[in-house]
DNA sequence: TGTACATCAGTGAACGCGCGTTCACTGATGTAC
DNA sequence: TGTACATCAGTGAACGCGCGTTCACTGATGTAC
């Protein structure tokens, strides 16, 4: 739909007084959280639009007056999710050591509320099957992710960039193949082995 | 359908030998190796049974024949997959080192064709939302491929478990990022760091 | 002041489509007698 | 020897269903004059 702001009115502000400035800035918000937290319990392909739409409260119709396809909700929640905890994640890192950023990672809370947590842990398997548009986007989001695990690391400086990105490998694969292992006490020691495989890597 | 073979038969292998003995097994077979190949390559969810049944030469309706359901047909093509994958392993691994099987897993050619390569890099996310008797099967076919990577570790010999499983999930993890990175040169970068903390979880 | 009209976030039914699954049927092959 | 019948791997159309997406409409809110 194709609304002519011009035609009637002059002062564009008056108009959207109507509703509360950030009112639809409100809901797109409500709308990509719902999103975020359906796509990383259950993956990409398996949640669709009826279910986050409801989730956040409103109706499948509304949703192409706030995203333009599926695609670019995936993108968007996506990228602010992995904006959202790298900043989280800064403020942690600067008050404990990597140590306590590695545990918690390999937590069995982590592990056990996968809606609330690591995106690439949740759908890195998807995103590598997805668009070349996506995949451009999840790694502009990511890479200072990885620059804030690089800046915190000890060793041999030379080889700082690799181990960071060594270690966010291995954080993602262990939590993903806990996930995956049944077994409570075999997946409490694939946690258990991530954490010492990325304290060795940590320097 | 249910078929009395005991009405008016008394000899089953007199029956059977309309069909040559192997033929039933072998379509199930062809059935299984197209399964694998476009689960590995489109992941789970994204992959449908007409597609499947038609790269095996065969239409939708015979599926029904072979398979109780998607979920067993997933279930088999994973379980299959692991095991033969595991048996050429365990022969390379005896000719050659660990380091050769590293570099070969964190390959560009293991990257670029998913279809043919490790049912833990293409759908460990999807694995780990999957039901209980999917994540019981997987864990039970991969352990062996755990087992096979602890013999040939060096190093301290109480840590041997651990790292097998971190040198696993760092694999994976590698694996999954390198395809999530549309950039070449970073893309490659994500592997040879792989290889690099591999080397150094081996001992 | 009143009434005709515009805006627009959201509704909810409908669209075409592909999914997993079912089932009546076919055709090649055999047995019964 | 002939013909009636059984087996069964595979066919292909159909089932109900949920998907992503579209669109005519509503209702609250405002402006025009």
């Amino acid at each position: 739909l194709q609304y002519d702001y011009t035609a009637n009115f002059t002062d564009r502000e008056a108009l959207m007084a109507r509703y509360a400035a950030d009112h639809k800035a409100g809901t797109h918000d409500r709308i990509l959280a719902s999103a975020s937290r359906q796509f990383r319990a259950g993956g990409i392909a398996d949640v669709g639009i009826a279910g986050i739409m409801a989730d956040a409260g409103l109706t499948n119709g509304a949703f192409y007056a706030h995203f333009a396809s599926k695609n670019d909700l995936v993108k968007e929640a996506v990228v602010t999710t992995l904006t959202a905890q790298r900043e989280s994640m800064a403020e942690e890192i600067s008050r404990d050591d990597l140590a306590t950023l590695i545990r918690d990672y390999l937590s069995d809370h982590h592990r056990d509320t996968p809606e609330d947590g690591c995106p690439s842990a949740a759908m890195l398997s998807e995103i590598g099957r997805a668009s070349s548009e996506l995949k451009v986007a999840y790694r502009d989001s990511l890479d200072p992710t990885l620059a804030l695990i690089e800046s915190r690391l000890g060793g041999d400086s030379t080889t700082k960039h690799a181990r960071a990105t060594a270690m966010f490998s291995l954080l993602v694969g262990s939590m993903q193949l806990a996930r995956a292992t049944a077994d409570a006490t075999e997946s409490g020691a694939v946690l258990e082995a991530g954490i010492a495989g990325a304290m060795s890597l940590a320097g």
